[in-house]
DNA sequence: CCATGTTTACTACGTTTGTCATAAAACCAT
DNA sequence: ATGGTTTTATGACAAACGTAGTAAACATGG
């Protein structure tokens, strides 16, 4: 199987793409106005275009055709959040969830969630024990190589 | 206010910090075996180079000169943290936490970690409350139209 | 039908990035 | 000093990208 391409979209790409989440799927024209920045009408056709070519946006039959984004925020993120533990100390994802928490202050809702989060988390763990016989964490231990 | 250049680093670029927060200072030969990959010697040269003379890396003085990084993998983790905090649900970052705990099947040594985590934040949460009034949470809507 | 405005297609150009070849320089063992 | 090895310096070329101009196709009010 060939090389697993780390395939993480360039910061243009992911411009384009966060633009089509939250717009939804939009004409060129529209597209052009939403993306803000002074840059030119075919200039964002071309990007739009590229991308279609290369699969992460689809273009509809409509009159002003409509782009959309192919791949969800979710997928994206959960990409970018894989790469993201595997940079951090041999997978470890303790020290990323320790930047999100420590860098902000939360409301006490949010403490609540994480809570409620933690002890999901719990709960599968106990259970994990129980049935199986250690199950051992999950491979992303040495890359791909 | 200048429009915040996203100055996200390319996925090659990331490559080479990656090598070299790992394997510390290292001359280019060392940097093309570690590297694995069936790359060329001074296609090696030439990234890492290039990145010197971006400000990414620096270059010692030495005989064979050591390639270092110059950004800590934290702080490239924390920016591209920040990326994608600001992707997901106007900027909650609690669904990146959730993805990242779901995601897999912790220890009990690491859920005790998240508890108490989560116990420092409420401390904190709790001394802002009393010392400062209401903090709420900035929103962060519309961009520059 | 036709002038005009919108949408789409095609072409072009400069920069960045990945890939490498050549070759000059510095180093080292004999 | 001399030849082989290692290190460093340059030059190149193609693909990807951001930027944008030109023009063909299409739609529409008159």
């Amino acid at each position: 199987m060939a090389k697993q391409k780390t395939s993480r979209l360039g910061i243009g790409e992911l411009e384009i793409l966060e633009m089509l989440w939250r717009e939804g799927p939009i004409s060129l024209s529209v597209a052009h106005e939403r993306l803000g920045q002074p840059i030119g009408y075919t200039t964002v056709q071309t990007r739009l275009e590229r991308m279609v070519k290369k699969g992460s946006l689809k273009k509809s039959k409509d009159r002003p055709s409509l782009y959309s984004a192919v791949i969800s925020r979710e997928e994206v993120n959960q990409h970018d959040l894989d790469l993201l533990v595997n940079r951090v100390n041999q997978g470890a994802f303790l020290p990323l969830v320790a930047q999100l928490v420590g860098d902000r202050s939360l409301t006490s809702e949010e403490i609540d969630q994480l809570k409620t989060m933690i002890a999901e988390a719990e709960k599968k763990e106990k259970k994990g024990r129980k049935g199986k016989k250690s199950k051992a964490k999950k491979k992303q231990g040495g890359r791909n190589a």
